[in-house]
DNA sequence: CAAACATGTTTGCGATACAAACATGATTCG
DNA sequence: CGAATCATGTTTGTATCGCAAACATGTTTG
């Protein structure tokens, strides 16, 4: 079987391209950890969707959570993973490369 | 009515945010045109869906579309559009923004 | 004239993002 | 005390959308 070369575009991670996962990994990567209001000022995304969308970048390994109790009310701290910011700077690498910011 | 501002992100414009898309707006962005088949190589598109991603891009007035034959051949050409490129520039700025890349 | 080539278009289906409804417990009010 | 409100998330229903595969149309070749 010969080795072929076949020059493919770097395929965007989808996980992280959808704009409202974009925003919580690029915020994520900003700062040590962020509970889940914080998250959604920050993305302006509806506690439905932000629950959904970190629910999917946990599920991969890109996000760990910790769930406490301050004052007698639930409240869920949110960080990324090694993984998270190797996927992440994947991801601006492939993104620049795609639209030619090489 | 109070004029409340609210500072909400800037939201991608999904027509181009789209990976497909987005590679085609990248390339029309660089070249002064571009058959079908070219942007086919460049893009690793399948055919279908290089006409159907062409399409919606027209159809909002991105690109342009200049059909003709040549040898008797079918021959489809693409120029993205002022407008096109002008709501490139705001995707890359809006992008950038959004990952902090400001 | 049948088969293969060239250039696109149309269609059917599976995945997914979003808004809205639901859940659960604490606190406040009348 | 019982009802309403707040705080923090989760679950669900629907409508959209991207993709692969099938189809369309005409040309060249054997």
């Amino acid at each position: 079987m010969k080795n072929v070369t076949v020059k493919k575009p770097p395929e965007l991670n989808l996980l992280i391209h959808e704009p409202a996962r974009l925003s919580i990994m690029a915020t994520l990567a900003e700062v040590v950890a962020a509970d889940f209001m914080f998250l959604a000022g920050i993305t302006s995304l509806t506690r439905g969707n932000l629950s959904t969308h970190l629910n999917k970048l946990v599920d991969a390994g890109y996000v760990s959570e910790t769930k406490e109790f301050v004052n007698q009310k639930p409240r869920s701290e949110y960080r990324i993973t090694p993984e998270g910011r190797a996927a992440y700077q994947q991801y601006l690498a492939d993104w620049a490369r795609l639209t030619g910011r090489k």
